[in-house]
DNA sequence: CGAACTTTTGATATCACTCAAGGGACGTGG
DNA sequence: CCACGTCCCTTGAGTGATATCAAAAGTTCG
């Protein structure tokens, strides 16, 4: 069996066609050969960064935009008593931007989860890139739309939900994700995510992440193994959770496809 | 002493210039007349509605957007176990698009806590509104920025913060959005707010809001008599729980000045 | 003035945290 | 290739925070 094989008309590994911000933004638009370049172009430079690393911190300030082309990373803020609140992860393809967030100010910083390829788009390349290209704008802002709801369902699972249940949810999306960016199978995924961070995703503490995790397992609905979530069933998973999948995503063939397989299967 | 009395200069009480609506976006931006009779024409028609009652809920799909004039609602999502968790608190003047929230449906319902003016407006008016009158755009815009980034503090509250903070920071909040609509005092506000809206906005249970509230009054922060919020210490209160206040807002001379006499009495 | 709703109080139960120690995995240097 | 250190995960025991249940007290409103 492949892992991280996806079934894209273009390339044997989703990696290979563009790079994972092109293959996001496909997913969201209908793109023509010219946003398809201009997304290139955007891209062209790229840094390799160390895991653990802030890519921007609160006070500090960079502007533009910066695109994660691989590697895992999340927005986080930190506490006066040392405490770490993760808002949200970023995976490869996905953009944050660092204009139109700040009324007074950032008020939370980014850091690399693993190592991380990140390109770096400045403030005048970035408003280019939104006034020239309609339908990349018209993509980035449904992107934005997926976050916010993403952002309500940590909020509600914050609020609402018990540990291993928030646990399992944040897997479920983790895995839609990278599907997403055709960096997973239909149950499979590579996940540079220590249980650290899922602790301070998910406002539990690193013992009961390995606690509730074990309980997940004993329920036989997934597994995870150096770095890599297998979800032994995606159903009964779906079900133990509540999560019911974001379909928001438009044209993307592969996506439909691999869920519905998926499903089949159950 | 005059409650609610704020020092606006053109009215006694905030609320009788133009409407809770306008007086928003006039603190977050200089608007023209054009603009001020632009938002004044939008929001002409306007129905009371009860308290307690869904204005819009997560399958039944009204577009446009909705001005909430006068009272108290909040938006929130419904578990199945019959739980409730509040993703934010909708005060006068406060906006919801409910055209651009959509990838696949709305996942949230917006139900009032008290008796409310509301205004519809409609898809069409609303998206003349905005392409017609960029101000007012950009006023939405930054409002947007506001929401987006209490939605976070939320989001840091429930995950890491312990109850008595959580219920501090969001009578910090409310005090602060009353303020800028003039319908607060530097320290004093209606509330029309139960204690199980609190609970399902923490994220606790409605006894554990009595006692947190009993905990911050017998340590002589705050109290809440008669549907009215209190603050008797304010630097302690926003010392105890870590608040800082949101000074985004632009051109709005009350708020500042109120504050400034907040903290010089300290 | 009474009924329904909201808040408070007390007692008990549960979930998740902390602390502390042990076990693996991985990398590094001898 | 092994020894060792470090980092991460696991396990167990005890504690703390918050939930639940039930009933009393207070409030609002017709």
């Amino acid at each position: 069996m492949m892992l991280e094989r996806v079934n894209s008309p273009t390339s044997d590994f989703g990696r290979t066609v563009g790079n994972a911000f092109v293959r996001k933004l496909s997913s969201l638009a209908l793109l023509s050969q010219m946003d398809l370049a201009a997304l290139a172009g955007v891209c062209a430079h790229s840094r390799w960064e160390p895991a653990r690393k802030d890519l921007v911190h609160e006070d500090l300030a960079p502007s533009g935009a910066l695109v994660l082309l691989e590697g895992f990373a999340c927005r986080y803020r930190r506490l006066s008593d040392g405490g770490r609140q993760i808002l949200s992860f970023l995976l490869p393809g996905d953009l944050c931007d660092l204009d139109h967030n700040l009324p007074s100010g950032r008020d939370y910083a980014i850091g690399t989860l693993s190592v991380c390829n990140v390109a770096w788009i400045s403030s005048t390349n970035y408003s280019e890139l939104l006034s020239s290209h309609s339908t990349v704008a018209a993509a980035l802002r449904t992107a934005k739309l997926l976050e916010e709801a993403i952002l309500r369902d940590w909020l509600v699972g914050l609020g609402r939900r018990h540990a291993p249940e928030r646990l399992a949810r944040l897997l479920c999306e983790l895995l839609e994700r990278a599907q997403a960016v055709g960096l997973a199978s239909a149950d499979r995924c590579h996940l540079p995510i220590m249980q650290v961070d899922f602790g301070d995703a998910t406002g539990l503490s690193t013992v009961h992440i390995s606690r509730s995790l074990q309980a997940l397992r004993l329920a036989g609905l997934l597994e995870i193994v150096a770095r890599r979530l297998h979800v032994i069933d995606l159903p009964r998973l779906h079900a133990f959770c509540e999560f019911s999948p974001m379909r928001a995503r438009l044209g993307d063939g592969f996506a439909v496809e691999a869920s519905a397989i998926t499903w089949g299967a159950a």
